[in-house]
DNA sequence: ACCTGAACACCGTTCAAGT
DNA sequence: ACCTGAACACCGTTCAAGT
């Protein structure tokens, strides 16, 4: 929602723009891309990525923010249009194929701690599991008390599969085996 | 089992050896070491490290392997002690807790897919978790057909949880979620 | 205010030369 | 048969000098 880039010099609001583009291809296609071969791409010195990102998280960030505030925005959207499990099924897809997620939110999730930026980022998405767990709670679909950030740390261990044919269905499989979990409400776990 | 540094040199295995033993130091310090300076740490060339370890992953594995041999063995041990689905449970727990698999068993998943060092690590980890799901299979605990990838995979999620109180408590929950969704059978999946 | 790009210390990796 | 360590190309990051 929030721009990030409004008060800046007209100037640098190109740049910032034109490095999060290239960074989003660069990283698209190697995700490994370094700092300064996309500034140099960007055609901007390394001191201006550094100004505007000053981590690589802090970049990935950026580049994904859009992309991960879009995701977030459909789960309400989502409990509007169907009955609560089935929105949360279909949010649950919608994450695992959101491609440039697969970079942006395992990142996120795991500098969520320390990272000012990804806090944020990573508050987004919460709130949006939040919203559809909250719909299948008062349906009465699940138990009380599941922790949106559980579910986000589950969710997030489909993001390692690689993209093959194989790799989809098991991703599918997970993601059963999730709501599974979450719909079983106080089970048998035994210790 | 394999011992990996059997047809070596004397030298050989006494650079190997110690190499594995400051990488692990190192890797436990700060899992970004460079491998020149834990070449250096070990008194040897940066070329006698790559000759052993071709790839940080392959060090990482190197490193680990005991480790999580270990863990996999634990797995039948605790079914013989065990009902089954305690045994899973017990498991799970030793999983997380395992410190030096927080680093290994994260590479060793997301490099699965390429690297052959990796594959043979991995599929010993597969193994064990087979070998709990078959009892609480056969025990009527659980639904059968749950491949033990799959909850390698979910199990994963819980190696980027930061190690603080709160951190543990998030880890414990997750474990729960993940074994009632292997609990739950057949569930009211929607799509 | 913001940008450039040379400079620094360090990285992974290779390979000729040694034993 | 194995090891050393200098060398290479590149990395992230900083910061004086420019506009």
């Amino acid at each position: 929602m929030s721009d990030d880039a409004e008060q800046l010099r007209a100037d640098a609001r190109e740049n910032r723009n034109r490095i999060l583009e290239v960074a989003r291809e660069a990283f698209t296609r190697r995700p490994e891309a370094s700092l300064n071969s996309i500034a140099k791409a960007a055609g901007v010195g390394a001191g201006t990525l550094y100004r505007h990102f000053p981590s690589r998280e802090a970049l990935l960030a950026g580049v994904y923010r859009k992309e991960i505030e879009e995701l977030a925005a459909l789960a309400p959207a989502l409990v509007l249009q169907h009955p609560p499990m089935k929105a949360l099924g279909l949010w649950f897809e919608r994450f695992t194929e959101a491609s440039g997620i697969k970079h942006g939110v395992g990142e996120t999730l795991h500098a969520a701690v320390s990272e000012q930026d990804m806090r944020d980022t990573f508050g987004i998405l919460k709130e949006a599991v939040g919203r559809l767990l909250f719909a299948c709670e008062q349906a009465g679909k699940i138990g009380p008390g599941i922790p949106p950030e559980d579910v986000l740390v589950l969710l997030s261990s489909v993001l390692r599969i690689a993209p093959t044919a194989e790799g989809r269905q098991q991703a599918r499989r997970i993601q059963d085996l999730i709501v599974r979990g979450i719909t079983a409400g106080e089970a048998t776990v035994q210790r």
